[in-house]
DNA sequence: TCGCCTTTT
DNA sequence: GAGGGAAAAGGCGAA
Protein backbone atom coordinates (compact mmCIF):
# COMPACT_ATOMS: atom_id res chain seq x y z
CA UNK A 1 0.00 0.00 0.00
CA UNK A 2 1.37 3.44 -0.93
CA UNK A 3 1.73 5.96 1.76
CA UNK A 4 0.22 9.91 1.43
CA UNK A 5 2.62 11.93 1.17
CA UNK A 6 3.52 15.17 2.89
CA UNK A 7 5.03 17.94 1.24
CA UNK A 8 5.07 21.34 3.32
CA UNK A 9 5.43 23.44 -0.25
CA UNK A 10 2.42 21.56 -1.98
CA UNK A 11 0.45 20.48 0.45
CA UNK A 12 -1.86 23.28 0.26
CA UNK A 13 -2.78 21.89 -2.96
CA UNK A 14 -2.11 18.42 -2.38
CA UNK A 15 -2.76 15.88 0.01
CA UNK A 16 -4.39 17.60 2.75
CA UNK A 17 -7.28 15.54 3.14
CA UNK A 18 -8.88 13.89 0.75
CA UNK A 19 -6.64 14.12 -1.86
CA UNK A 20 -3.81 11.34 -1.22
CA UNK A 21 -6.40 9.02 -0.91
CA UNK A 22 -7.93 9.35 -4.10
CA UNK A 23 -4.21 9.54 -5.92
CA UNK A 24 -3.99 6.25 -4.68
CA UNK A 25 -7.25 4.83 -5.44
CA UNK A 26 -6.51 6.01 -8.77
CA UNK A 27 -2.83 4.58 -8.85
CA UNK A 28 -3.85 1.42 -7.68
CA UNK A 29 -6.75 1.70 -10.64
CA UNK A 30 -4.09 1.60 -13.29
CA UNK A 31 -4.06 4.89 -13.73
CA UNK A 32 -0.66 6.18 -12.89
CA UNK A 33 1.04 9.18 -14.55
CA UNK A 34 4.07 9.48 -12.42
CA UNK A 35 3.88 10.30 -8.67
CA UNK A 36 0.66 10.47 -6.72
CA UNK A 37 0.64 14.08 -6.68
CA UNK A 38 1.07 14.32 -10.60
CA UNK A 39 -1.03 11.75 -11.19
CA UNK A 40 -4.10 13.07 -8.75
CA UNK A 41 -3.48 16.81 -10.25
CA UNK A 42 -4.19 15.80 -13.79
CA UNK A 43 -6.90 13.82 -12.89
CA UNK A 44 -7.94 16.90 -11.22
CA UNK A 45 -8.05 19.21 -14.63
CA UNK A 46 -8.75 16.36 -17.21
CA UNK A 47 -11.61 13.99 -15.99
CA UNK A 48 -13.50 15.92 -13.04
CA UNK A 49 -16.34 13.07 -13.61
CA UNK A 50 -13.68 10.10 -12.87
CA UNK A 51 -12.66 11.78 -10.05
CA UNK A 52 -15.82 12.74 -8.42
CA UNK A 53 -16.90 8.74 -8.95
CA UNK A 54 -13.82 7.87 -7.23
CA UNK A 55 -14.16 10.32 -4.22
CA UNK A 56 -17.84 9.30 -3.74
CA UNK A 57 -16.68 5.49 -3.88
CA UNK A 58 -14.14 6.57 -0.98
CA UNK A 59 -16.65 8.56 0.97
CA UNK A 60 -18.72 5.64 1.01
CA UNK A 61 -16.43 3.48 2.95
CA UNK A 62 -16.59 5.92 5.65
CA UNK A 63 -20.27 7.02 7.10
CA UNK A 64 -18.91 9.52 9.48
CA UNK A 65 -16.90 11.58 6.48
CA UNK A 66 -19.63 10.65 4.09
CA UNK A 67 -22.33 12.46 6.64
CA UNK A 68 -19.69 15.50 7.25
CA UNK A 69 -19.77 15.82 3.31
CA UNK A 70 -23.51 15.77 2.43
CA UNK A 71 -25.06 17.11 5.46
CA UNK A 72 -22.43 19.97 6.44
CA UNK A 73 -19.68 20.67 3.73
CA UNK A 74 -22.30 20.53 0.83
CA UNK A 75 -24.94 22.89 2.81
CA UNK A 76 -22.67 24.72 4.00
CA UNK A 77 -21.68 25.99 0.52
CA UNK A 78 -24.77 27.79 -0.60
CA UNK A 79 -24.78 29.16 2.70
CA UNK A 80 -20.97 31.04 2.21
CA UNK A 81 -22.57 31.44 -1.86
CA UNK A 82 -25.46 33.38 -0.33
CA UNK A 83 -22.96 35.68 2.41
CA UNK A 84 -20.65 36.56 -0.23
CA UNK A 85 -23.21 37.83 -2.53
CA UNK A 86 -24.68 39.62 0.15
CA UNK A 87 -21.92 41.74 1.49
CA UNK A 88 -21.19 43.68 3.70
CA UNK A 89 -21.84 47.71 3.51
CA UNK A 90 -18.83 49.50 4.17
CA UNK A 91 -19.17 53.90 4.91
CA UNK A 92 -16.23 55.06 2.21
CA UNK A 93 -16.63 58.16 3.60
CA UNK A 94 -15.80 57.66 6.78
CA UNK A 95 -13.14 55.17 5.77
CA UNK A 96 -11.21 58.09 3.66
CA UNK A 97 -11.42 60.35 6.50
CA UNK A 98 -9.45 57.36 8.88
CA UNK A 99 -7.50 57.15 5.94
CA UNK A 100 -6.52 61.01 5.84
CA UNK A 101 -5.80 61.10 9.63
CA UNK A 102 -3.54 57.80 9.68
CA UNK A 103 -1.92 59.73 6.54
CA UNK A 104 -1.40 62.74 9.28
CA UNK A 105 0.24 60.31 11.80
CA UNK A 106 2.77 58.86 9.30
CA UNK A 107 3.99 62.05 7.89
CA UNK A 108 4.75 63.00 11.79
CA UNK A 109 6.22 59.95 12.46
CA UNK A 110 8.21 60.27 9.21
CA UNK A 111 9.43 63.88 9.87
CA UNK A 112 10.45 62.35 13.69
CA UNK A 113 12.28 59.75 12.19
CA UNK A 114 14.15 61.21 9.35
CA UNK A 115 15.60 63.43 11.91
CA UNK A 116 17.24 61.21 13.77
CA UNK A 117 18.55 58.84 10.61
CA UNK A 118 19.12 61.59 8.14
CA UNK A 119 16.57 60.43 5.82
CA UNK A 120 18.33 58.42 2.83
CA UNK A 121 16.39 55.46 4.56
CA UNK A 122 13.44 53.39 3.74
CA UNK A 123 11.82 52.86 6.82
CA UNK A 124 9.58 49.74 5.48
CA UNK A 125 13.22 48.28 3.92
CA UNK A 126 13.72 45.41 7.06
CA UNK A 127 16.81 45.32 5.79
CA UNK A 128 18.14 49.15 5.56
CA UNK A 129 16.18 49.64 9.05
CA UNK A 130 18.03 46.39 10.98
CA UNK A 131 21.37 47.85 9.54
CA UNK A 132 21.08 51.60 10.78
CA UNK A 133 19.71 50.49 14.18
CA UNK A 134 22.59 48.15 14.69
CA UNK A 135 25.35 50.19 13.01
CA UNK A 136 24.10 53.58 13.93
CA UNK A 137 21.94 53.84 16.16
CA UNK A 138 23.61 50.67 18.79
CA UNK A 139 20.38 48.46 18.77
CA UNK A 140 21.93 45.06 19.69
CA UNK A 141 19.18 43.51 17.54
CA UNK A 142 19.27 39.42 17.17
CA UNK A 143 19.27 37.87 14.07
CA UNK A 144 16.37 36.25 11.72
CA UNK A 145 17.11 32.64 10.48
CA UNK A 146 18.84 33.82 7.27
CA UNK A 147 21.12 36.04 9.07
CA UNK A 148 19.60 39.31 8.92
CA UNK A 149 19.03 41.87 11.76
CA UNK A 150 15.35 41.05 12.85
CA UNK A 151 13.41 43.82 13.25
CA UNK A 152 10.14 42.33 13.88
CA UNK A 153 7.40 43.69 16.14
CA UNK A 154 8.57 41.99 19.42
CA UNK A 155 12.27 42.02 18.64
CA UNK A 156 12.41 45.79 18.97
CA UNK A 157 9.92 46.20 21.98
CA UNK A 158 12.65 44.93 24.01
CA UNK A 159 14.15 48.23 23.70
CA UNK A 160 11.44 50.53 23.32
CA UNK A 161 12.60 52.06 26.69
CA UNK A 162 16.04 52.37 25.80
CA UNK A 163 15.75 54.16 21.88
CA UNK A 164 13.00 56.63 21.40
CA UNK A 165 13.26 55.83 17.88
CA UNK A 166 11.99 52.50 18.26
CA UNK A 167 8.57 53.77 19.26
CA UNK A 168 8.54 56.09 16.14
CA UNK A 169 8.98 53.37 14.34
CA UNK A 170 7.30 51.06 15.78
CA UNK A 171 4.33 53.35 15.10
CA UNK A 172 5.12 54.08 11.68
CA UNK A 173 4.73 50.06 11.33
CA UNK A 174 1.79 49.64 12.56
CA UNK A 175 -0.20 53.20 10.50
CA UNK A 176 1.16 52.36 7.48
CA UNK A 177 0.03 48.40 7.58
CA UNK A 178 -3.09 49.72 8.41
CA UNK A 179 -2.94 52.20 5.65
CA UNK A 180 -1.86 49.30 2.46
CA UNK A 181 -4.01 46.75 4.15
CA UNK A 182 -6.96 48.11 5.49
CA UNK A 183 -7.86 51.67 4.19
CA UNK A 184 -6.43 51.79 0.73
CA UNK A 185 -7.32 48.48 -0.54
CA UNK A 186 -10.46 48.57 0.88
CA UNK A 187 -12.11 51.25 -0.83
CA UNK A 188 -11.25 49.58 -4.41
CA UNK A 189 -13.05 46.48 -3.50
CA UNK A 190 -16.23 48.33 -3.01
CA UNK A 191 -19.68 48.00 -5.50
CA UNK A 192 -21.58 50.11 -6.96
CA UNK A 193 -23.21 50.21 -3.20
CA UNK A 194 -20.38 50.62 -1.00
CA UNK A 195 -20.83 46.73 -0.54
CA UNK A 196 -17.71 44.69 -0.19
CA UNK A 197 -17.57 41.29 -0.72
CA UNK A 198 -15.39 38.63 0.34
CA UNK A 199 -14.29 34.83 -1.17
CA UNK A 200 -14.89 32.23 1.25
CA UNK A 201 -12.18 29.41 0.26
CA UNK A 202 -14.05 25.92 2.13
CA UNK A 203 -11.29 23.62 1.18
CA UNK A 204 -8.00 25.55 1.44
CA UNK A 205 -7.45 25.30 5.27
CA UNK A 206 -5.97 21.93 6.56
CA UNK A 207 -8.07 22.42 9.94
CA UNK A 208 -11.32 22.72 8.14
CA UNK A 209 -11.46 26.12 9.24
CA UNK A 210 -12.82 28.63 6.32
CA UNK A 211 -10.27 31.15 4.61
CA UNK A 212 -11.29 34.73 3.56
CA UNK A 213 -9.57 36.90 1.03
CA UNK A 214 -9.93 39.82 -1.84
CA UNK A 215 -10.27 40.84 0.74
CA UNK A 216 -9.96 39.27 4.12
CA UNK A 217 -12.36 39.91 6.84
CA UNK A 218 -11.21 37.87 9.11
CA UNK A 219 -8.24 39.80 9.86
CA UNK A 220 -9.86 43.23 10.31
CA UNK A 221 -8.11 45.08 12.71
CA UNK A 222 -9.14 45.15 17.08
CA UNK A 223 -6.66 45.98 18.72
CA UNK A 224 -5.69 49.82 18.49
CA UNK A 225 -7.86 52.12 18.67
CA UNK A 226 -7.29 53.32 15.57
CA UNK A 227 -7.72 49.51 14.15
CA UNK A 228 -11.28 50.08 15.77
CA UNK A 229 -12.20 53.22 13.70
CA UNK A 230 -11.56 51.34 10.52
CA UNK A 231 -13.54 48.10 11.77
CA UNK A 232 -15.96 50.74 12.56
CA UNK A 233 -16.75 51.87 8.71
CA UNK A 234 -18.38 48.61 8.15
CA UNK A 235 -22.02 49.19 8.81
CA UNK A 236 -24.99 48.07 8.73
CA UNK A 237 -27.53 48.46 5.91
CA UNK A 238 -30.18 51.79 6.21
CA UNK A 239 -32.94 50.05 8.83
CA UNK A 240 -31.31 47.56 10.13
CA UNK A 241 -28.89 46.44 13.09
CA UNK A 242 -25.62 44.66 12.47
CA UNK A 243 -25.67 42.02 15.16
CA UNK A 244 -22.47 39.82 16.45
CA UNK A 245 -22.30 35.99 18.08
CA UNK A 246 -19.54 35.00 19.56
CA UNK A 247 -18.52 31.58 20.94
CA UNK A 248 -17.28 32.36 24.39
CA UNK A 249 -13.78 30.25 24.88
CA UNK A 250 -15.14 27.92 21.79
CA UNK A 251 -11.84 26.18 21.61
CA UNK A 252 -11.07 25.63 25.42
CA UNK A 253 -14.68 24.05 25.63
CA UNK A 254 -14.07 21.80 23.27
CA UNK A 255 -11.01 20.64 24.82
CA UNK A 256 -12.38 20.29 27.79
CA UNK A 257 -15.23 17.81 26.07
CA UNK A 258 -12.62 15.87 24.26
CA UNK A 259 -10.24 15.39 27.15
CA UNK A 260 -13.72 14.85 29.38
CA UNK A 261 -11.02 16.63 32.15
CA UNK A 262 -13.62 16.90 34.46
CA UNK A 263 -11.95 20.39 36.85
CA UNK A 264 -12.60 21.67 33.40
CA UNK A 265 -15.99 20.60 32.58
CA UNK A 266 -16.89 21.94 36.24
CA UNK A 267 -15.34 25.14 35.40
CA UNK A 268 -17.52 25.87 31.92
CA UNK A 269 -20.78 24.52 33.70
CA UNK A 270 -20.20 27.05 36.58
CA UNK A 271 -19.21 29.59 34.32
CA UNK A 272 -15.89 30.45 35.74
CA UNK A 273 -13.02 32.17 34.11
CA UNK A 274 -10.73 29.47 33.08
CA UNK A 275 -7.39 31.30 32.63
CA UNK A 276 -8.62 32.22 36.17
CA UNK A 277 -8.70 29.22 37.21
CA UNK A 278 -5.75 27.52 35.33
CA UNK A 279 -3.96 30.76 37.05
CA UNK A 280 -4.72 29.68 40.32
CA UNK A 281 -3.79 26.00 40.07
CA UNK A 282 -0.76 27.01 38.44
CA UNK A 283 0.57 28.84 41.06
CA UNK A 284 -1.38 27.06 43.69
CA UNK A 285 -3.80 29.71 44.93
CA UNK A 286 -7.21 30.14 45.37
CA UNK A 287 -9.37 31.25 42.70
CA UNK A 288 -10.40 34.31 44.15
CA UNK A 289 -6.35 35.24 45.11
CA UNK A 290 -5.55 35.35 41.32
CA UNK A 291 -3.68 38.75 39.95
CA UNK A 292 -4.04 40.12 36.53
CA UNK A 293 -0.61 39.32 35.68
CA UNK A 294 -1.18 35.46 36.77
CA UNK A 295 -4.42 35.53 34.95
CA UNK A 296 -2.72 36.13 32.00
CA UNK A 297 -0.03 33.66 32.43
CA UNK A 298 -2.92 31.17 32.86
CA UNK A 299 -4.38 32.32 29.43
CA UNK A 300 -0.71 31.89 27.44
CA UNK A 301 -0.44 28.25 29.12
CA UNK A 302 -4.07 27.29 28.10
CA UNK A 303 -3.27 28.87 24.71
CA UNK A 304 -0.18 27.47 24.40
CA UNK A 305 -1.14 23.76 25.29
CA UNK A 306 -3.98 24.13 22.27
CA UNK A 307 -0.73 24.68 20.18
CA UNK A 308 1.34 22.02 21.40
CA UNK A 309 3.68 25.09 22.98
CA UNK A 310 7.07 24.00 24.18
CA UNK A 311 8.98 25.17 27.13
CA UNK A 312 11.18 27.67 24.83
CA UNK A 313 8.31 28.95 23.18
CA UNK A 314 6.48 30.05 25.95
CA UNK A 315 9.83 31.07 27.97
CA UNK A 316 10.22 33.60 25.36
CA UNK A 317 6.48 34.46 24.67
CA UNK A 318 6.57 34.84 28.56
CA UNK A 319 9.56 36.51 29.14
CA UNK A 320 10.78 33.76 32.25
CA UNK A 321 13.18 30.94 31.89
CA UNK A 322 12.84 27.63 29.94
CA UNK A 323 12.92 25.72 33.64
CA UNK A 324 10.12 27.94 34.80
CA UNK A 325 8.00 27.70 31.63
CA UNK A 326 8.55 23.78 31.73
CA UNK A 327 7.20 23.84 35.54
CA UNK A 328 4.58 25.79 34.21
CA UNK A 329 3.92 23.18 31.46
CA UNK A 330 4.32 20.31 34.19
CA UNK A 331 1.36 21.77 36.60
CA UNK A 332 -0.88 22.30 34.23
CA UNK A 333 -0.85 18.66 33.20
CA UNK A 334 -0.81 18.10 36.87
CA UNK A 335 -3.80 20.07 37.42
CA UNK A 336 -5.49 18.22 34.42
CA UNK A 337 -4.63 15.33 34.38
CA UNK A 338 -7.17 14.30 31.92
CA UNK A 339 -5.47 16.39 28.97
CA UNK A 340 -2.27 14.99 29.61
CA UNK A 341 -3.80 11.40 29.17
CA UNK A 342 -5.91 12.09 26.16
CA UNK A 343 -3.16 13.64 24.09
CA UNK A 344 -0.64 10.70 25.04
CA UNK A 345 -3.81 7.86 23.63
CA UNK A 346 -3.69 10.62 20.19
CA UNK A 347 -0.34 11.03 19.51
CA UNK A 348 0.31 7.19 20.26
CA UNK A 349 -2.78 6.36 17.64
CA UNK A 350 -1.66 9.17 15.43
CA UNK A 351 1.54 7.30 14.86
CA UNK A 352 -0.30 4.34 14.78
CA UNK A 353 -2.84 5.06 12.13
CA UNK A 354 -1.32 8.15 10.21
CA UNK A 355 -4.36 9.66 10.57
CA UNK A 356 -6.49 12.17 12.44
CA UNK A 357 -9.64 12.62 13.21
CA UNK A 358 -12.19 15.72 14.74
CA UNK A 359 -15.26 15.61 16.53
CA UNK A 360 -17.62 15.25 13.24
CA UNK A 361 -14.76 13.25 11.52
CA UNK A 362 -12.69 15.36 9.14
CA UNK A 363 -9.60 13.90 8.84
CA UNK A 364 -5.92 14.48 8.32
CA UNK A 365 -2.76 12.84 7.48
CA UNK A 366 0.00 12.33 9.49
CA UNK A 367 2.91 11.41 7.16
CA UNK A 368 5.66 14.09 6.90
CA UNK A 369 7.44 11.81 4.33
CA UNK A 370 6.45 8.73 2.96
CA UNK A 371 7.78 5.73 5.42
CA UNK A 372 8.80 7.90 8.20
CA UNK A 373 9.15 6.58 11.50
CA UNK A 374 8.50 9.18 14.20
CA UNK A 375 6.80 12.59 14.21
CA UNK A 376 8.90 15.72 14.42
CA UNK A 377 8.32 18.61 16.79
CA UNK A 378 6.40 20.44 14.17
CA UNK A 379 4.59 17.69 13.25
CA UNK A 380 3.60 16.88 17.06
CA UNK A 381 2.14 20.44 17.27
CA UNK A 382 0.61 20.60 14.22
CA UNK A 383 -1.40 17.32 15.46
CA UNK A 384 -1.75 18.80 18.84
CA UNK A 385 -3.68 21.36 17.38
CA UNK A 386 -5.52 19.98 15.02
CA UNK A 387 -8.40 18.07 17.07
CA UNK A 388 -9.04 21.28 19.04
CA UNK A 389 -9.29 23.70 16.16
CA UNK A 390 -10.52 21.53 13.52
CA UNK A 391 -13.62 20.51 15.85
CA UNK A 392 -14.33 23.83 17.07
CA UNK A 393 -14.23 24.87 12.89
CA UNK A 394 -16.77 21.57 12.17
CA UNK A 395 -18.86 23.52 15.04
CA UNK A 396 -18.84 26.31 13.75
CA UNK A 397 -20.24 24.99 10.26
CA UNK A 398 -22.87 22.97 11.17
CA UNK A 399 -23.67 26.15 12.84
CA UNK A 400 -24.23 28.00 9.94
CA UNK A 401 -26.39 25.24 8.14
CA UNK A 402 -27.98 25.02 11.24
CA UNK A 403 -28.93 29.05 10.84
CA UNK A 404 -29.81 28.64 6.87
CA UNK A 405 -32.52 25.99 7.61
CA UNK A 406 -33.71 27.35 11.21
CA UNK A 407 -33.36 31.17 10.91
CA UNK A 408 -33.00 32.26 7.45
CA UNK A 409 -34.94 30.06 5.41
CA UNK A 410 -37.54 31.99 7.53
CA UNK A 411 -36.90 35.29 7.73
CA UNK A 412 -36.08 36.60 4.45
CA UNK A 413 -35.35 40.07 5.96
CA UNK A 414 -32.54 38.41 7.91
CA UNK A 415 -29.12 38.47 6.79
CA UNK A 416 -25.76 36.18 7.66
CA UNK A 417 -23.10 38.57 6.12
CA UNK A 418 -19.45 37.21 7.85
CA UNK A 419 -17.92 34.49 9.59
CA UNK A 420 -14.69 34.90 11.41
CA UNK A 421 -13.84 31.20 12.58
CA UNK A 422 -15.96 31.65 16.50
CA UNK A 423 -18.03 34.69 15.52
CA UNK A 424 -20.56 35.19 13.21
CA UNK A 425 -22.20 38.52 12.10
CA UNK A 426 -25.52 39.14 11.11
CA UNK A 427 -27.83 42.05 9.47
CA UNK A 428 -31.42 42.06 11.36
CA UNK A 429 -34.07 44.91 10.87
CA UNK A 430 -34.45 46.88 13.74
CA UNK A 431 -37.44 48.31 13.18
CA UNK A 432 -39.82 46.24 15.25
CA UNK A 433 -37.83 45.50 18.40
CA UNK A 434 -39.85 42.94 19.81
CA UNK A 435 -39.14 40.79 16.71
CA UNK A 436 -35.75 41.56 16.28
CA UNK A 437 -35.41 40.68 20.14
CA UNK A 438 -36.89 37.31 19.01
CA UNK A 439 -35.03 36.48 16.14
CA UNK A 440 -31.36 37.46 17.95
CA UNK A 441 -32.63 34.62 20.90
CA UNK A 442 -33.52 32.47 18.26
CA UNK A 443 -30.17 32.48 16.59
CA UNK A 444 -28.29 32.23 20.19
CA UNK A 445 -30.19 28.96 20.88
CA UNK A 446 -29.19 27.31 17.12
CA UNK A 447 -25.67 28.43 18.04
CA UNK A 448 -25.91 26.95 21.90
CA UNK A 449 -27.85 23.78 20.76
CA UNK A 450 -25.20 23.14 17.90
CA UNK A 451 -23.75 19.67 18.94
CA UNK A 452 -23.98 18.27 22.52
CA UNK A 453 -21.30 18.65 24.61
CA UNK A 454 -19.68 17.80 28.20
CA UNK A 455 -19.79 21.26 28.25
CA UNK A 456 -22.22 24.24 28.13
CA UNK A 457 -21.73 26.23 24.59
CA UNK A 458 -22.14 29.78 25.72
CA UNK A 459 -22.24 33.07 22.99
CA UNK A 460 -21.91 36.37 23.74
CA UNK A 461 -24.24 38.77 21.74
CA UNK A 462 -23.38 42.33 19.93
CA UNK A 463 -25.48 44.84 18.73
CA UNK A 464 -25.13 48.21 16.82
CA UNK A 465 -24.80 50.44 13.57
CA UNK A 466 -21.10 49.72 13.26
CA UNK A 467 -18.99 46.62 13.41
CA UNK A 468 -16.31 48.64 15.90
CA UNK A 469 -18.75 50.13 18.48
CA UNK A 470 -21.15 46.58 18.92
CA UNK A 471 -22.32 46.83 22.32
CA UNK A 472 -23.52 44.06 24.73
CA UNK A 473 -27.05 42.67 24.16
CA UNK A 474 -28.73 42.37 27.37
C1' DT B 1 9.22 34.41 -6.12
C1' DC B 2 10.93 34.49 -1.44
C1' DG B 3 11.50 36.47 3.11
C1' DC B 4 9.97 39.64 6.56
C1' DC B 5 6.48 41.76 8.94
C1' DT B 6 1.68 42.60 10.79
C1' DT B 7 -3.15 41.74 11.26
C1' DT B 8 -6.91 38.31 13.00
C1' DT B 9 -9.02 33.94 15.57
C1' DG C 1 21.85 19.26 18.05
C1' DA C 2 18.97 22.59 15.94
C1' DG C 3 14.85 24.63 16.50
C1' DG C 4 11.86 25.19 19.42
C1' DG C 5 3.09 28.15 19.67
C1' DA C 6 -1.81 26.54 15.67
C1' DA C 7 -4.45 28.41 11.41
C1' DA C 8 -4.68 32.11 7.89
C1' DA C 9 -4.09 36.92 3.98
C1' DG C 10 -1.54 40.35 2.23
C1' DG C 11 1.83 44.39 1.56
C1' DC C 12 6.36 45.38 0.57
C1' DG C 13 11.37 45.08 -0.52
C1' DA C 14 15.00 42.43 -2.51
C1' DA C 15 16.67 39.38 -5.78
Amino acid sequence: MLKPIWDSKTSKDFSANFDCYIAEALLSDGHSIGTQEETFKKYKVDNLLELARVQEQLLDKNSQLKKLFNKIEMPLAKVLFKMEQRGILLNTKQLKQVGKEIEGMILDLEEEINKQTGGGLNINSPIQLGHFLVEKVGVPLGKTKTGKYATNESELSLYNDQFAIISHILSYRELTKLRSTYVESLITKTDQNDRVHTTYNQVYVNTGRLASSNPNLQNIPVSSPIGLEIKSCFVASEGMNLVSFDYSQQELRVLAHLADEKELIKAFKNNQDVHTLTASKLFNISYEQVSKQQRAVGKTINFGIIYGMSSYGMSTGLHISEADAAQFIKNFYISYPSIKTYYDEYLKNAKLNGVVETLLGRRRYVFEFPGQKFISNNMRRVLMNYPVQGSAADLMKKAMVDVQEKILDIYPDVFLLLQIHDDLVFEIPEKDNHRMKKVINEIKDVLCCVYPLAVPLVVEVKTGKRWGELSSFK
